[in-house]
DNA sequence: TCTAACACCTA
DNA sequence: TTAGGTGTTAG
């Protein structure tokens, strides 16, 4: 499976955490609602409870402090390091859906000049928002607990037509991953009151996307680390890694390399020049500003004066929670039955449910994609702007029913004001999540057809937008706290938040509640609040990208 | 910038 | 054995 043994699972993840509730009144997106969120039912407690350590932190570290970039391809690159996290103080028989989306960290499109990143434009239009779904969701807390969650298999595309479901991104933009815990209970069912859901984020996982790697130091790290990257290894020469390539017996440099090494010197000259080396450049700092006016950035004298992803604190995790209440509006998340007719044969371990756009209405005659799909897989589900449904109940086993893993597939909305906003001052944006499969039409596609078949339009749901997927960086409210969410009553909470939730039942389908907003548009100043220490309201991410 | 083919490697 | 994950390279 996707979880692997925790045994490694060492990373006292110092981070910042932070925690809310979202009550489903649209009316108040955002407004921080700390101390009455607190509600002492089991949903919140156990929301409110769950700890989350990201997993090989010190590796994840080092990757940020060279500044991290993933591979994007066509047809899916997965991400290295890998997102693993250890998760603790569920409730053991509580069920819950782990997933992952990746959201703008900034609206600037950047470039690697002089051995740095700097921005080069305003970023292109986002993506269409996706999650990925971990496999084994839902599943019990106990399940979730016993081992690393792993989303390795999450793939990474370039493909705005992308049929697999992979998480689409634009290269040489800036990325934050973020995880999501989604209470999935039968007392919750989809739509229904009291459902919670809680967001991490690791500022130190955050990324910049490309398509071919243009940091050296950032190459080496993923030869050195990456087991699949072994045949790159040179012996001990360090830098001088020997290239295998067709015919050629030598070791030779990489074009990469000598670049590289070209703009190193370079750049060494010139920072010794200006005190300063990559981030210390003047272009770098400005982006890092925000519209709320609070300098996110490179204000942290600690943060590495060469590290294009400073996080500005020790604290790698904003946490948050939210709760959500009295639905008036949910979404189905339906699974489909997979594309026979075009991917036949080619369903092997993973689907991904296509939205619902309008056309495949004729799956809706499936909602239920279990067992149409052989095993745990990841499925994409389209989330659709309209109405829901009556919530199913899903099972009490252990072990997650088979099929549930989906990836979830929200629309897109514009840019929020990009910015960050304190939560005080400032209401989230509403992001509603369609993640509906109702109807019409989630579909699912094969994950592995080598044969990219003519990718299907990608649905555009207006109004989506699940998780706030896709938009600059999501203010996600956080406080800091340590290692992982909030726990004693740390949590702050806000309402109007609906979270997304999908619900599987055998012969029903999935369910989504909409209206989901979770972005605030300010960040906290207070985002920089020493590890362990919980706060209240909401920080943003968008302060650890400041820049150094 | 991006893509596809490639050798090498893991699982 | 084989499917699939790597970075590299040429184009």
């Amino acid at each position: 499976m996707l979880q692997e043994k925790a045994s490694a699972v060492a990373d006292e993840g110092v981070t910042v955490a932070q925690s809310g509730e979202l009550a489903n009144d649209s009316s108040h997106l955002g407004l921080p609602v700390a101390p009455s969120i607190h509600h002492n039912n089991e949903v919140d407690q156990n929301i409110e409870n769950i700890k989350v350590v990201l997993h090989e932190r010190e590796l994840w570290k080092r990757f940020h402090e060279a500044g991290t970039e993933m591979i994007i391809t066509k047809a899916g690159r997965r991400m290295f390091p890998s997102y693993k996290v250890k998760v603790t103080g569920m409730n053991p028989k509580t069920k819950y859906i782990l997933l992952i989306d990746i959201v703008p960290a900034d609206d600037h499109r950047y470039k690697f000049c002089d051995n740095k990143w700097m921005v080069a434009g305003k970023a292109e239009p986002a993506m269409p928002g996706r999650l990925y779904v971990h496999p084994d969701s839902p599943a019990t807390g106990a399940h979730w607990m016993r081992q690393l969650v792993s989303f390795q298999k999450l793939k990474l595309t370039n493909n705005h037509l992308d049929p697999f479901g992979h998480i689409i991104l634009n290269s040489m933009h800036k990325y934050q991953p973020r995880l999501h815990i989604v209470k999935a209970d039968e007392n919750n069912a989809f739509g229904s009151k009291n459902t919670a859901y809680c967001t991490h984020v690791f500022h130190e996982t955050s990324f910049i996307s490309v398509t071919s790697y243009q940091n050296h130091k950032i190459t080496q790290l993923k030869i050195e680390n990456n087991p699949f990257a072994k045949g790159f290894r040179g012996s001990d020469e360090g830098d001088l890694r020997v290239s295998r390539l067709p015919g050629k017996d030598y070791p030779v440099i990489s074009k990469n390399m000598a670049r590289q090494r070209l703009l190193t010197s370079h750049t060494h000259l010139a920072g010794k020049l200006s005190a300063g080396v990559l981030s210390g450049h003047p272009q770098v700092h400005s982006h890092y500003q925000y519209d709320s006016g609070v300098a996110l950035s490179g204000t942290d004298p600690q943060e590495p004066l060469s590290n294009p992803f400073p996080s500005g604190r020790e604290s790698s995790l904003l946490y948050h929670c939210f709760k959500h209440r009295d639905n008036n509006r949910h979404l189905e998340l339906g699974c489909k039955r997979p594309y026979l007719d075009t991917a036949p044969s080619a369903v092997s371990e993973e689907h991904y449910f296509r939205s619902p756009s309008s056309y495949e209405p004729s799956l809706l005659s499936h909602p239920y994609c279990g067992e149409a799909l052989g095993s745990r897989e990841a499925c994409m589900y389209g989330s659709m702007d309209g109405e829901a449904g009556a919530v199913g109940v899903s099972n009490t086993e252990d072990m997650p029913p088979p099929s549930l893993n989906c990836n979830m597939w929200a629309s897109v909305q514009p840019y929020p004001r990009y910015g960050i906003q304190t939560v005080e001052a400032v209401p989230y944006q509403p992001f509603s999540a369609h993640l509906t499969s109702t109807a019409t039409t989630a579909s699912i596609v094969s994950h592995h057809s080598t044969s990219m078949q003519r990718p299907q339009p990608a649905p555009q749901v207006p109004d989506l937008v699940s998780f706030g997927t896709q938009q600059a960086m999501p203010p996600v409210p956080s406080s800091s706290s340590s290692s992982s969410s909030s726990p004693s009553g740390a949590s702050s909470c806000d309402r109007s938040a609906h979270l997304p939730l999908y619900h599987r039942k055998p012969g029903s389908p999935l369910r989504v509640h909409r209206d989901f907003s979770a972005y605030p548009t300010q960040s906290p100043a207070s985002s920089r609040e020493p590890v362990y220490q919980y706060q209240m309201g909401l920080s943003s991410i968008g302060s650890h990208w400041s820049d150094s």
